[in-house]
DNA sequence: TGCAGTTTGTTCATCTTTGAACTATCATGT
DNA sequence: ACATGATAGTTCAAAGATGAACAAACTGCA
């Protein structure tokens, strides 16, 4: 027995692209994510969230004052996406929209104190999900995976 | 100058749970997936294929004579958005959908020979796109990744 | 056999997401 | 000032995804 065969799960793992770390491991990445977006949003529903709008209220709490073009553009949607998401989340008072002064054209937008708060209350159940993650790494190979996901992520928008 | 100030490219990276290593990090993770998989919609178009479509196709020449609920696992979606997507795929002449004959509930997917000549043309189109992502990173880094990848996914179904 | 419980796939209503017009506003150059 | 072009946001129709409710088929046990 052990004739030198199947060496992985699949017989077709000799098979391109499945022969090739890169294509293989990637594989990895994309399910991964899948999965804990699956699990984000099934913890979320609460709080009444989705992980969408949960992405709102972090990138407003980071960069407060932020127009609807930035925020679709960080979201990596288009601008009509944040028209249709925006209203839900404004009357429900989480967030305001004003227009910029300067440019008519321009809603800046903030967090209320209720947004704040309801952030922080996601925050919560999105770091515990990262930790359970993240968690299965080192400090440095969790560094490690950052830092190339980083390079990723440029070279992909570039590209 | 330099008084141990901004430390980051956000102030606020000083605030949880921003200060959390594998938080910040984590995000990456989600930010790198979501930029390569936009990528990937837009370069799979000329194809007419998604990529929802293409992780169909994917499954099945790995897995043939798998059952819709099974497809449907793997890719971490309802049955439901099964049954809607295989008629597509299906009157392109892509995959076919036999009755298993033990057990008449169950239909049987397979690829056709133009659903597997289709899929070799779009893994050409995704495995370059992944090189590009997954050349930024030495072999072993990309095998360590996606090692840790597949602890995660493990762990966030389970838990 | 017969009957409760489970599993597979479908249907349907609802909510998201998307991209292509469209309007309003700003910027630039003459 | 005025024309041209670019930009911010909205609207709308079409496509996707989701989950609950459903029908058909299987399982197991009495």
């Amino acid at each position: 027995m052990n004739k030198l065969q199947s060496p992985a799960v699949h017989p077709a793992d000799t098979e391109p692209p499945w022969d090739n770390p890169r294509f293989r491991n990637w594989v990895a990445v994309a399910r991964a994510c899948h999965a804990l977006e699956r699990a984000l949003a099934t913890k979320l529903a609460p709080l009444g969230l989705k992980p969408a709008q949960l992405d709102v209220l972090m990138n407003l709490h980071r960069h407060p004052g932020m127009s609807q073009h930035d925020l679709a553009r960080r979201l990596l949607v288009g601008r009509s996406n944040i028209t249709m998401l925006l209203p839900q989340l404004e009357t429900r008072g989480l967030l305001r929209r004003e227009g910029d002064e300067k440019d008519k054209r321009i809603l800046r937008l903030t967090l209320t104190a209720e947004g704040e708060a309801l952030l922080t209350e996601a925050l919560k159940v999105h770091t515990a999900l990262i930790e359970v993650a993240m968690g299965q790494s080192t400090p440095e190979q969790c560094d490690m995976i950052g830092d190339q996901m980083r390079k990723i992520a440029e070279v992909v928008k570039a590209g």
